[in-house]
DNA sequence: TTATAATATCGTAATATTGCAATATAACAA
DNA sequence: TTGTTATATTGCAATATTACGATATTATAA
């Protein structure tokens, strides 16, 4: 026990799982929302932005990554990390699907 | 440690993460898919429906409840979950708002 | 009342996550 | 080369999550 038992259930929702895990951290979605207002991002604006240590950071944008909800590309002795658009719709779409079907809510 | 920093982050952006947080869980979001295609939603269903036992499916569905994404009201001898879209509304807004920012995406 | 059925709670073992100091790596500058 | 700056990795202690058997609770039925 401890770990989740993934084997049983489709790739379609272990996908969506781990996207919603992934934006399921306070610091995470700090990032995103940095990121969200910035024309590049690297990592040091993070570090001055967040209350964070530098390694606590990187972890959590390694996560994001793995995750594949945001790219990095080097640029220099910088990274330019980055939002991935289409990661973000698959959660939308998901959302939106919901929503969108009135027999939802019964109570 | 092992304690999530949530002191140092706004309140706004705890609830966005607690609300992801709780979506994942491949479990949690079979259990919304189910909810969606149901009219009305009891927990027996569920455990015929999902390789969980029981108890573990209450646990999920407590943690979903405790999110706000779904509400449940006591009918009889079983209960009736259904979905919050308000809940899900704010995660879509989120979400939505990161797409609509054309300068997000540079790399 | 006694049974039964549906759901919740408790307790606990296994595992995962979080945060960070220390350290490593990699790119550029002097 | 030697520094310096930016980021990643390692290791680890503290805590959280996951899954489930056992048991409790609660509502109705017989």
């Amino acid at each position: 026990m401890g770990t989740t038992k993934s084997e049983v259930f489709s790739e379609e929702i272990n996908e969506l799982a781990s996207l919603f895990k992934a934006m399921g951290h306070p610091a995470r979605i700090a990032i995103i929302q940095f990121l969200r207002t910035q024309e590049k991002c690297i990592c040091t604006d993070l570090v001055n932005e967040l209350p964070l240590a530098q390694p606590t950071i990187s972890q959590h944008l390694k996560e994001l990554k793995n995750a594949g909800i945001i790219q990095g590309s080097v640029s220099g002795t910088s990274i330019c990390y980055c939002l991935n658009l289409e990661k973000i719709s698959v959660l939308d779409s998901f959302l939106a699907s919901l929503k969108y079907d009135q027999s939802a809510t019964c109570c």
